[in-house]
DNA sequence: CGCTTTTCGCCGCGCTTAGGACAAAAGGAT
DNA sequence: ATCCTTTTGTCCTAAGCGCGGCGAAAAGCG
């Protein structure tokens, strides 16, 4: 707060652009009388910031479309933020799997590609197939990659804020890099870096189900257990970035051994990996999380309890997790995510038990809608949230690696 | 007199003037110049909004002090504050005690007065002595009544932001009753209330343990067991206003029955009740947890034993919460606290056991610097965080116009 | 006594916004 | 067909505000 120059001036400018540029993205075409309204601005003002948006190629003319019949009158001018003036480019890396998308400022998913990878393949590897996805989507979509104003990029595990991944074992490879530089090196563009569970949180919240809520948590079940936590539409990301780790929940402190060291954490009694090893060992033979999840759609008795069992079992953490940050809502996503009352309903009767009271009535426990595209869609709004179009000040899309979140 | 509504203009002048009253605050008594470097806004903004300030007899001019040894050059005019434009109170209602502060908003603690009540009093013979004491307080220190911007209230357990108090077990006689509403009819003043560890956390952050750190959170060690999550400098309530609810972590899902209905609470393993409770049963006599800690700071093995253990306990709990939140800095008081090493030290080591490693890096855990005053310091915090010197005299709550869609 | 240093008040400049005047472009009424 | 009403967009002016610069004031130091 100390000495940078704000200028004042310009900062007020900036901020009525941002209201502008927010009335845009809302209304989608409008007149500038339109803003003016819907601003509280005079119809000067916006003019003014309309022309100067119009002079730096962000809002176009649009030749009306037809809605001609408003009354008598000067027909309005049209117009509407160009969609080709930025895009917003998501990677999701995934345990199998890697996927891209990208956006245009309007929050519109303009393409999205998606390719099969084996296991826990190595993160060069990785980023070098992603950098090929992505010149292929923009290629397909015939989209300038200088208008890409950033790139968010999905990863399995713990993401501290100084740059390389923590001791994550979901993917081993990733140890140790610092996958934010070596991806904007490849792609050369500005990298934003979000845990699985944060960007599946900031997705859900922002057009998923937790669309109107204040605070919102993200329960990702699968093979691993997380969460994210967004406060007031922002993410809440603790002090080094590692907050939501809800599958390291000490559950029973004489448990099993967990793969973070400690024992009894609840991703050895309800990850997916735990509950189908658990299957397998009583069935006698191999099953994986699918296996799991299709059995027990299909009236498995055995794998509809263990589902049972896992969701009593995440209440437990849930109910803590409740007493300690009291969320309006917790949307339920990942691929365990998708059994649905099976798991969900043991989950509530458990969170209600041992909630305290008015911290359980709060809740509103609930699935997921975007399913798998919900770690992409919110490597893109990791982007699309800080869509720089507000400040008018250039330089969108220079080499500058912008790690820092 | 004419422009009467600048609308923008007049934000950005207060937020300007909100920034030198914060650099007042924080600086205390300061020239004009300090307070321009301080902002970095200029000098002549400073002066202008500081005529303001005067003219509204807002700031006085301090006759300088005694550090008149600065240099050479101009000496500068001292202005500060002026501590009689308004006062906060701060009430604390405690399980045995009752305690009312007056500060003025340079943050300076004028007075206090506190009285020992019996165990479990009602609340509104509280309520009652309570304003008897705030009438003595103000009578005293002969401040002027009308001058008080509002009354801070703390109150042991959880209080639902819709009003009445949960089911405190605690202080039974609070249940139902809205207390904010009565205390304001009694006192005729605007009244806000908080529990005990939010303001607790509310004032460690501001002037104990956790100046400086971006999120801190509160823990207090009583009979019951809460914590006061502070980010950003603000108090995290949650959607309910129940956030923090530590105590009643399930540690043991088979445990004992709790006070709150739930089986396992961290509260009946480590509560200053369970301990006292616990100890009485081996020793065959009577303890109270003042007992425990004096014979623990003597030497009694038990005693000592039995607090590193609830040490342990609450290390799990707190390895969860650092794993779910993540802070910069935990301060840990109420009386238990006092235990100081013989606590920490077990808890301590738990928490690095326990939390993922990178969550468990982050943390710094300390004690409390405010002892038992923390709480009647948080509840004038809560009044002096909202003090609404920032707006100007003119149009208090006009500014909000609205017009959204 | 003069020089340096630091502070403070005042003035003008540039930027921004609000509001009014004015032209433009329709539809409806006569 | 012509005029009036209505809505829109632009231009211009007035006012508010912050900033930089100038000069005066008030010390200490040589």
């Amino acid at each position: 707060m100390r000495g940078e120059q704000p200028g004042a001036l310009g900062s007020l400018r900036e901020s009525n652009r941002e209201k502008v540029v927010k009335a845009l993205q809302t209304l989608g075409v409008a007149s500038r009388a339109d803003i003016a309204r819907w601003t509280g601005l005079s119809r000067s003002t916006v003019s003014s910031i309309v022309g100067d948006l119009h002079d730096e190629g962000l809002v176009g003319d649009r030749q009306d479309g037809g809605r001609e019949a408003s009354g008598s009158g000067r027909p309005p001018a049209l117009i509407a933020l160009d969609p080709a003036a930025g895009f917003a480019l998501g990677i999701d890396f995934g345990k199998r799997h890697l996927a891209v998308a990208l956006a245009d400022l309007s929050h519109e998913v303009l393409g999205e590609q998606r390719v099969e990878m084996t296991d826990d393949y190595e993160a060069g590897e990785g980023m070098l197939r992603a950098a090929e996805l992505v010149d292929r989507l923009l290629d397909d979509l015939d989209a300038d990659r200088g208008r890409v104003i950033g790139v968010g990029m999905g990863i399995p595990g713990p993401v501290h804020r100084t740059g390389p991944v923590g001791s994550s074992a979901i993917l081993p490879g990733w140890s140790g890099t610092s996958p934010a530089e070596r991806m904007a090196d490849l792609l050369e563009l500005p990298v934003r870096v979000g845990n699985d569970a944060n960007l599946g949180a900031l997705a859900e919240s922002t057009w998923g189900a937790g669309r109107g809520s204040a605070s919102v948590v993200y329960l990702k079940l699968a093979t691993g257990i997380g969460a994210g936590i967004v406060i007031a539409g922002r993410l809440f990301e603790g002090a080094g970035g590692t907050a939501g780790e809800i599958g390291h929940t000490t559950i029973n402190e004489t448990g099993d051994i967990c793969r973070c060291g400690n024992r009894g954490c609840l991703e050895t009694y309800a990850g997916a990996a735990a509950i189908a090893s658990l299957l397998s060992r009583s069935f006698g033979e191999q099953l994986d999380p699918e296996d799991v999840l299709s059995r027990a759609a299909q009236g498995d008795p055995g794998c509809r309890r263990a589902l049972a069992d896992a969701g009593r079992h995440i209440g437990v953490a849930v109910a803590n997790l409740c007493n300690l940050v009291n969320p309006e809502r917790i949307v339920v996503g990942g691929s365990m995510g998708r059994a649905g009352a099976l798991l969900l309903d043991p989950l509530r009767e458990s969170v209600t038990l041992r909630a305290i009271p008015s911290a359980g009535e709060d809740v509103r426990i609930v699935p997921g809608e975007l399913g798998e595209r919900a770690e992409l869609l919110g490597a893109v709004a990791l982007v699309l949230q800080e869509a720089s179009l507000a400040q008018g000040g250039r330089t969108p899309a220079l080499q500058t690696t912008e790690t820092k979140p």
